[in-house]
DNA sequence: TCGCTATGTAGCTATCTGGCTAAATAGCGA
DNA sequence: TCGCTATTTAGCCAGATAGCTACATAGCGA
């Protein structure tokens, strides 16, 4: 993990709207707008979460319709955050390896 | 943990000079002038980023003569990142509580 | 006390951020 | 094609951020 690649995702987390949004996409996929009203802040600033979201590698977007539906990245956040957490306080967090899938080799 | 107590431990962790700070210290306690020398940046803006690190609750100062000695606070990072990880992609991230030490009970 | 080193504080500035409204785009169904 | 819904894009603005220089403060030793 470069270190101005992890830099997107740390300055993604930087906003609680955008970790909330996060924790809510673990429950499963949702739209932009079932997103957006879970939210105090109009559509336009629950976008622009998103894009800087996806820009940071941590969801993905697909269209379904005239929704879009958003998705979390598995292993993008553990990776990146896990391996900073790896490297100031090893002892108390421990990184477990995803199992291979059949395309995780081809991915990176 | 508090949504809003870990906040600030989440913009802390925005800044890479700041990040590259608590990976430093994770090899021993350092005064803000070895801090400052490792970054291109000048004495005051060192300073401003230990002070926000330090608001944070992510390292602890104390004088020794007429120096500054900064250092990790030992399980604020952990637990404060770490338990966002676990409710995002548990899978994947195990928190591994650090023993209690004759204090811990006592502190929080 | 004086002078030196180490560090923080004050105040300035350019840039970034995150909210908003208005308007554009995408897809669907009549 | 038209109208409707869903969503993004463009552009504006107030407040936060992070750098800088100049200055103040803290502690030590002569």
């Amino acid at each position: 993990m470069a270190d101005d690649e992890s830099a997107s995702v740390f300055k993604a987390l930087a906003d609680p709207t955008r970790r909330q949004i996060l924790q809510d996409l673990r429950e499963g996929e949702l739209s932009a707008g079932e997103i957006a009203s879970r939210f105090p802040i109009k559509g336009p600033s629950v976008s622009r979460h998103l894009t800087i979201l996806k820009a940071a590698g941590l969801v993905d977007e697909r269209r379904d319709a005239n929704r879009i539906i958003y998705s979390l990245v598995e292993d993008r956040l553990a990776l990146c955050v896990g391996e900073f957490l790896s490297t100031v306080c090893p002892e108390q967090v421990v990184l477990r390896r995803r199992r291979a899938t059949r395309t995780s080799k081809a991915s990176s």
